[in-house]
DNA sequence: TGGGGTTAT
DNA sequence: ATAACCC
């Protein structure tokens, strides 16, 4: 027989000792459980964020805004505040407000089926996401004055790692009186709070600041949404909807199980998706306690070591993932979704629209995108899972046109995009296309260094055969990236 | 099923 | 370039 491996995190934990400074600065270090060999090393970076006795112990809030799309249509048509509201992107109703959801009408029905159950539903469409997205990363940014380190999940949801503010609250508090702290919202189970432990009281202060995201948010931008506090993202999330709308609720430690065992299928798990959950359950995993119990070797000879480590950790309630600031946008994408297009004229037209939104979008940011991706779907049975890409540099000449309105970006960027339209698409022969897509990535900042000047990019020559007296320059090398 | 996003392989 | 995940 073989000596079963015992020490497979030596690397891990060497990779994690490097960016520890950094992640103390900036995302206020605590990013993960001490494992046990880390408790006896002498590690310089140790006790800085959190002190011994505690060992390393988060705290993340879990924000979560109620029905957004629907609020901000309600933000701007307050004459349908009040009414059963649905927002429709082709035929579906992607979300509804509180009223409709009352008369039956659930997120990603049908349109038919909406307005079947709630004939009263006033639909508007909700295709063009500009003014969500807008609004999402205004609450993004202000969250981002709680604390730098906020990671957004889809427009309508942050997380925000608050670990460095609770320890600040913490030290301004008389001498280790705790007495006064109380809960802001509710606390998970009803569970009973006891100030002599000092996670429990760190997680309260929590729950303190998440009460004051939330009203800064609705306070400045009209929003209203929910919010859970708790050791990781994965249990402030699961905690962020125990009370819905407007709520709010903190975990302790010693409800964990509890809350993860109110889940009733692993589907519920974030983190485990679509083909994950169909391979668990041709392994007669439906539970969480089945993951719970499940073996761990065969469960990675299945999935892979990644994901069947990762996914059994969930199931206990573990997740040492760090909250990553977003930051700016990755990328930029526009789509549109139709029954047929099958020409390649039609396509044109299409990709035009797409891309000259994008082209707004990608203006206002500053940065410059230096490469584009056209994504098709075509028409098949299974509607899913039935994308193509295909992706080049934007030409160095067309990217410094960028900014500039007065010179015609769009038509060196058709014709590249439709050259990777004819690379996926043989357009000599039938085609049917339900989806067009046009996407902007490897974003780049604009060196803004010192000052903006162009002499700081050229840089004095004294060559100068023809014209004495005049100056030239030439070309310093220069990348884009700072 | 929409119109977006992200990271890992 | 695709596949998985998230909303």
């Amino acid at each position: 027989g073989v000596e079963p491996e015992e020490e497979d995190e030596e690397e891990e934990d060497e990779e994690e000792d490097r960016m520890e400074p950094l992640l103390l600065g900036a995302a206020g270090g605590a990013h993960r459980a001490l494992g046990p060999k880390e408790a006896i090393r002498p590690a310089p970076f140790r006790n800085q964020v959190v002190s011994a006795g505690s060992a390393s112990y988060r705290v993340i809030v879990h924000v979560d805004l109620d029905c957004f799309y629907a609020q901000v249509e309600m933000i701007s048509h307050p004459e349908l505040k009040g009414k059963p509201l649905g927002v429709q992107q082709k035929y579906l109703v992607v979300t509804c407000n509180y009223e409709a959801r009352k008369l039956g009408v659930k997120k990603l029905m049908s349109v038919r089926d909406a307005k079947e159950k709630c004939p009263q539903l006033v639909l508007v469409n909700g295709e063009d996401l500009t003014r969500y997205r807008e609004m999402s990363y205004k609450v993004t940014e202000l969250l981002e004055e709680f604390s730098p380190v906020v990671e957004r999940l889809g427009f309508d949801e942050n997380f925000v790692d608050v670990t460095q503010t609770v320890e600040k609250r913490l030290q301004q508090l008389q001498s280790d009186d705790y007495s006064g702290v109380v809960v802001s919202g509710h606390v998970y189970n009803n569970q009973s709070v006891n100030l002599n432990d000092i996670l429990h009281v760190r997680l309260l202060i929590g729950s303190q600041i998440a009460e004051e995201m939330r009203e800064a948010i609705f306070n400045q931008l009209g929003l209203t949404g929910c919010a859970g506090v708790a050791s990781n993202k994965l249990l402030s999330k699961l905690v962020s909807g125990t009370f819905k709308p407007n709520q709010q609720t903190v975990l302790m430690p010693e409800s964990c199980q509890d809350l993860i065992d109110s889940l009733d299928h692993i589907k519920q798990m974030p983190g485990i998706g679509f083909k994950t959950t169909k391979r668990l359950e041709s392994l007669g995993i439906n539970s969480v306690h089945d993951l719970q119990t499940f073996s761990p070797k065969i469960l990675e000879k299945e999935l892979g070591i990644s994901v069947a480590q990762r996914i059994q950790k969930l199931s206990f309630g573990e997740d040492n993932s760090p909250v990553t600031p977003s930051g700016p946008p990755q990328s930029f994408s526009e789509e549109d979704s139709f029954k047929k297009c099958s020409s390649e004229v039609e396509a044109k037209k299409k990709i035009e629209e797409l891309l000259a939104s994008l082209l707004n979008r990608v203006c206002n940011d500053g940065r410059k995108p230096h490469t584009i991706r056209l994504i098709i779907r075509r028409f098949s049975s299974d509607r899913h899972f039935n994308r193509e890409s295909r992706q080049c540099p934007i030409p160095s000449h067309v990217i410094q046109k960028l900014g500039t309105g007065n010179y015609d970006v769009m038509t060196p960027m058709v014709d590249i995009l439709m050259k990777l339209f004819r690379n996926m698409v043989n357009v000599k022969m039938p085609f049917h296309l339900t989806l067009l897509s046009v996407c902007f990535s490897n974003l780049k900042s604009l060196p803004t260094s010192k000052k903006g000047s162009i002499e700081f990019y050229l840089t004095p020559s004294s060559s100068t055969p023809s014209h004495s007296g005049k100056r030239t320059y030439k070309m310093k090398d220069t990348h884009l990236e700072e």
